[in-house]
DNA sequence: GTGAAAGCGCTAACAA
DNA sequence: TTGTTAGCGCTTTCAC
């Protein structure tokens, strides 16, 4: 591979001469010296060593996106797939590279915390981490931007990118409540997770403020004493006809449409006999039928929004920390109906 | 942040030393300085610039994971993600770095096939290139290794790591004659798309193993004169009864998918007036109902399959070519039965 | 068994 | 306007 060297040999002129043409700066360079520099940049077909560069300058031109491994499997969580894609409309825009880091969990991810910061990257978008844990203060700590997408982190004050997720929960609730119903189940997802805890949060407000009351068993975990799954305790509420909501509010598309499956096994009818709402709106929630009625998020521009304020804070860092939230919008297909 | 210097200060060595005691060799070093250099670098909490090592050395160990933008799109193709988790399987497990690199278009990627060989990465997983093209060519003159995921690309030796298509096509029809099927039409991929032309392959083979006759119409484009779309081709096919057949193979999920809801929208039943299957097995391809009878290929394994031949041939290059052909298999659910 | 020092390719401060 | 050169942090040859 051909280096300054062999380009400043070649056009006639010094290294640094080249450096200049390179950059477009920060020095002057003659237009026809710049033109000779340039066509040995072609002829030789030059690219600058990356390595070299990130050495020598401050800039990697790199971007990390840390993420649980699970994750990379697409539609179990249709999420991670359109906020990546979102964060490379970005990178690739601003001709910057993607590094993607991940263990088989969190666990695993923070033990490459010290990893991540070691000056690979110039900044870190860390998708969906726990709400605890310690991987974010040792980012922090290390020194390196970073912006938390699709989660509210305790006790840190960090940039973050995320829908709002009590509003998302607040309109699918408000939609069944018109539609008529009154007992509204919610399947939640893992206790760790704040999105689920948030869209819980949603659905208690509404609830209370139409005095709907509501049972325990309506609070559907995502897994239970004894390793028992939600399919397990969703099937025990629809079979039991004391207790079976007419509705059930998923905070994820992925539990609404094994729930839609579940109904339909049981002979139920979606939506006459359950209506159900998800939320994301990942693209498989039209593959369903009916498909499903459920709260959208922007996830693609979610992940765009991230990486425009993490390009934004390396290029000037120290500004207030800034959560920036999307609205939400409720998508009516076809799983609900009048109870 | 810490580097060679301050290890070799601290505990009173030569950065040489510091640097043996780092990568274990290649020259010995007495237990006791070892010792005392380890505490140096756990008290600092040092850890090794990676943009200096990959100019001192040889090996960046990151690989470079190439692919069409529209990919990331989970479910719409619901291929890339099970793929990139397979890589990461590997690259993970060897603490290398991934990188991500699209274009939104093959020609934005290729445009950058100079950067792609700049040295950032060891070597590249290219996912699913067109069959022409010079992006294969281009990376190979550059000297960088690479591995292909998806396609056989014409008129180049290369290593890749592919499903084999034939048989997989051969699987499905043979599964619809089985159950009885004459008329069995097929939703096509993209022109330039192998897979798509492989299964076209099978499906003729299949057919005509069984003098079984097809009309034009039942190779369906995936889009025509005047950009007209695939699902316009199917619902013409179906409104007419002439034409109509008693089974569409469809050389994706994801094609499978649409061609179910036309047909309910016709208030035709699947599979009773009609019988599906996909390619892939994508997660989504059991969200619907009935579940997808569809061609499983191991992508995961793909891609771990793919990244273990790259480091392979980083390690030690020059080795013969290889292709890699994983069997298919079917998996019968729900979209097909008797005509 | 260990240290000194060169040099990977680049940028930018300093000179001219 | 341009050239010379130091040095980013690391590995490794050469010398002890």
């Amino acid at each position: 591979m051909a280096t300054v060297k062999d380009i400043a040999l070649r056009s006639g002129v010094s290294t640094a001469t080249v450096s200049y043409v390179l950059n477009d700066g920060p020095r002057a360079v003659l237009p026809a010296t710049r033109e000779r520099v340039r066509k040995a940049i072609e002829e030789l077909d030059y690219h600058p060593n990356p390595h070299a560069r990130s050495l020598r300058g401050k800039r990697t031109n790199a971007l990390g996106v840390v993420f649980p491994h699970r994750v990379a499997q697409p539609f179990e969580n249709g999420y991670f797939g359109p906020i990546l894609a979102g964060i490379m409309d970005v990178s690739t825009g601003r001709k910057m590279a993607t590094m993607l880091f991940t263990g088989f969990e969190w666990e695993e991810a923070e033990f490459n915390a010290s990893l991540l910061c070691d000056g690979r990257c110039d900044g870190l978008l860390i998708v969906a981490p726990p709400r605890r844990g310690n991987l974010i203060q040792d980012v922090i700590r290390r020194k390196t931007r970073l912006v938390v997408i699709g989660t509210h982190v305790e006790n840190v004050e960090v940039d973050s990118v995320d829908v709002n997720n009590v509003i998302g929960a607040r309109l699918a609730v408000q939609h069944l409540i018109g539609l008529g119903h009154r007992r509204i189940a919610i399947a939640l997802g893992a206790d760790r997770s704040t999105s689920s805890s948030e869209r819980l949060e949603g659905y208690r407000q509404m609830m209370g403020e139409f005095e709907l009351g509501y049972l325990d068993e309506w609070l559907i975990p995502e897994t239970g004493a004894g390793g028992r799954g939600q399919d397990h305790y969703v099937w025990e509420l629809l079979a039991d006809p004391e207790k079976r909501p007419t509705a059930i509010f998923c905070v994820q598309d992925g539990k609404a449409i094994s729930v839609c499956q579940i109904a339909q096994q049981m002979g139920l009818r979606v939506p006459q006999d359950l209506s159900v709402v998800g939320f994301d709106d990942i693209y498989g929630a039209i593959a369903t039928s009916p498909q499903l009625t459920t709260i959208r998020q922007p996830m693609r521009q979610i992940g765009t929004r991230a990486a425009e304020l993490l390009c934004q804070r390396i290029e000037a860092p120290g500004e207030a920390i800034e959560t920036f939230l999307f609205d939400p919008h409720l998508i009516i297909r076809g799983s609900t109906g009048p109870p």
